[in-house]
RNA sequence: GGACCGGUAGUUCAGCUGGUUAGAAUGCCGCCCUGUCACGGCGGAGGUCGCGGGUUCGAGUCCCGUCCGGUCCGCCA
């Protein structure tokens, strides 16, 4: 038996009893006569004693312990001499009367400590040290609740997991798939699903009824840090659903998780807003809703008094900043080289300030002490305050807007990560049109079903950009946790999209008999949603970058830098897949 | 595909408008120390300044290219 207890659970209580430890050393203090060192496993660190007068042989052992190295020790739980009250285990240690050096270790690279020396680079290269770190760790604990939290919750409402192939058929419509060769059909390829969405759409046909599974989705897009190659995805779906029902469900699931995860416990419905809404009070279809700074529109009051970048702008947008009206003129400079960063490409920033000598504009001499005062009334301006307007084109100044927002609210320390603030966005467009080539895209996916009342439009392919979906997404805190919609279900109307999407009919069904057919042998009416698993994770731990709850993540480049994937592979394994490969 | 930030000791970093032997902290090694817990004290080793080219009397420092890491835009049905 290699221990009896672990490393945090022995206390004063404890105290007399014989036990054996196993675990890494995270340090050891050689006083001399006496040698401390610290036993750390994934349960706590608990200190062994030695003494040189009692035993030499042992004390001496212990001062050749490297740090990680990996042993055992048995002693006696004894009350300390000298307690620490920042351990659990701070009030005993153990009188150590046998010691085993399971392995050696070499010095690690960076200390395994919160706070750490090493770098990322390193820290994912040696990844299997980073996670030693118990604040690491504790994002996996995190994890595993929610993954738990989940199950209790889906399985209470009656839905059932059940695992979908990885190995399923290309469909290049959205994202990239990463494709898989066949050695047994040489020249096909397997693709790995971006989501098992027609997979969960077929269990409904079958009468599952209910089904859910936290399952791998694979994307092969540039990555960012809260999107990874391949990601975890809560996904659900649901026979015999209207939206309403759907979205009750999920909402359910956010209380139960945010309960028992984290202990916030709230019975206020989450807010709601359409798509267009979002759009014009917030210039995002995700917005945070932590902090206020609401779009409000004023080419009304702003334009025809002769200044040229608001009279011949399409939009004149503009937020307002608490109390900011006494920021220096570098300040708001600064605000003006943010949104004219490439990334933004703003042209600049009209700034009306309300100070103890009255509103104060850098348009001055375009606009009336009134004008000022009516621009100031829309805002709900009082003194101190700071207006900044944009104008432009109404979809491009929106987006720009949005980003100052987001940096005046990270500016402000308005976007606490301890604080969440979810919201549904409903009635997405069902189609958004490509500028460059006119090809209509499905902008939630191509299963959506269009609004009862829209539906018309799409069966005879007219008005497409005005046909709404019932697709929903869930925002928290400006983060897209996830989004689901209410799918078709009939074979008419699938075909009409795709014809919409600019498929051929012979395409379609090429690409999606199987699902065709399915809705010919009693597909009920059915609707679901996914969620993003690493985000939400990462954002009950108050992160915003998934890597951390991850175990193995790739890099910015799509690599991993521990194991270095992706590599080549040997001439003997392509010849059998009968693949060429240039250079 | 594009923009920006970074790369100097094992590690995290400093190194000014170019200047002679490139520093600090920590880690590592050695010696000392009987109540430490970020133990303490003394001593020591440790560097192709990512790589290549250029400018210059002289480059860690300036310029060009390149590689690596990171953030973002595009992309992500």
């Amino acid at each position: 038996m290699y221990r009896t207890h672990t490393c945090g659970e022995l206390r004063l209580a404890d105290a007399g009893k014989t036990v054996t430890l196993a675990g890494w050393v995270q340090r050891a203090r050689d006083l001399g006569g006496l040698t401390f060192v610290d036993l750390r496993d994934r349960y706590g660190i608990t200190q062994l004693s030695f003494n040189m007068e009692r035993t030499a042989d042992l004390c001496a052992a212990a001062r050749k312990l490297g740090r990680e190295f990996v042993v055992q020790a048995t002693g006696v739980v004894t009350e300390r001499e000298s307690k620490n009250a920042q351990l659990p285990t701070g009030e005993v240690e153990i009188v150590v009367t046998g010691l085993k050096v399971l392995n050696t270790a070499a010095t690690p690279p960076f200390t395994i400590e919160d706070e750490t020396d090493g770098g990322d680079e390193l820290r994912m290269k040696y990844r299997y040290l980073d996670l030693r770190r118990a604040n690491v760790r504790k994002h996996f604990e995190l994890r595993h609740r929610m993954a738990i939290e989940v199950r209790n919750y889906l399985s209470a409402q009656h839905f059932l997991e059940v695992e979908t192939p990885v190995l399923i058929k290309s469909t290049p419509e959205g994202a990239r798939d990463f494709v898989v060769p066949s050695r047994m059909h040489q020249g096909e390829f397997y693709a790995l699903p971006q989501s098992p969405q027609t997979f969960k759409q077929l269990l409904m046909v079958a009468g599952f009824d209910r089904y859910f599974q936290i399952v791998k989705c694979f994307r092969d897009e540039d990555l960012r840090a809260d999107r990874q190659p391949e990601f975890t995805q809560i996904d659900c779906e649901m026979a015999f659903v209207e939206q309403e029902d759907v979205l009750r469900t999920f909402e359910g699931m956010a209380k139960h998780l945010s309960k028992a995860v984290l202990g916030h416990e709230s019975n206020e419905a989450f807010p709601r807003m359409t798509f267009d809404e979002a759009m014009r009070d917030y210039g995002s279809d995700k917005p945070d809703l932590r902090f206020g700074m609401r779009f409000h529109e004023l080419n009304d009051l702003a334009q025809g008094a002769g200044f040229k970048v608001f009279d011949e702008a399409e939009l004149v947008v503009g937020i307002k900043a608490e109390g900011c009206a006494g920021w220096s003129r570098k300040q708001t400079d600064a605000l003006i080289d943010f949104v004219k960063r490439p990334q933004i490409g703003a042209t600049g920033i009209v700034f009306v300030k309300w100070t103890d000598e009255g509103l104060k504009s850098t348009v001055d001499k375009f606009y009336t002490p009134d004008q000022l005062r009516r621009w100031a009334d829309r805002f709900g301006m009082a003194t101190g305050d700071l207006l900044c307007l944009m104008a432009g084109p109404a979809d491009q100044v929106r987006k720009q807007l949005n980003e100052l927002r987001l940096h005046l609210g990270d500016r402000l320390g308005l976007r606490d990560p301890h604080v969440f603030k979810p919201l549904w966005v409903l009635d997405f467009p069902l189609l958004e049109q490509d500028e460059e080539t006119g090809r209509w895209h499905a902008m939630h996916h191509p299963f959506t079903a269009p609004k009862p009342e829209d539906a018309q439009k799409l069966l005879e392919q007219r008005d497409l950009g005005s046909v709404r979906a019932n697709a929903y997404d869930l925002v928290i805190n400006g983060t897209e946790i996830g989004g689901g919609s209410i799918r078709i279900h009939d074979r008419t109307m699938q075909e009409a999209m795709f014809r919409a999407l600019g498929l051929t009919d012979e395409e379609a069904r090429h690409k999606f008999g199987f699902l065709l057919d399915a809705f010919e042998h009693g597909a009920p009416p059915h609707g679901g949603a996914a969620f993003g698993f690493d985000r939400w994770t990462a954002l009950f731990g108050g992160r915003s970058d998934i890597r951390e709850f991850i175990a193995f993540p790739k890099n910015n480049a799509g690599r991993d830098v521990m194991i270095d994937a992706p590599g080549r592979i040997d001439d003997e394994q392509l010849k059998e897949l009968g693949i060429a490969v240039k250079g």
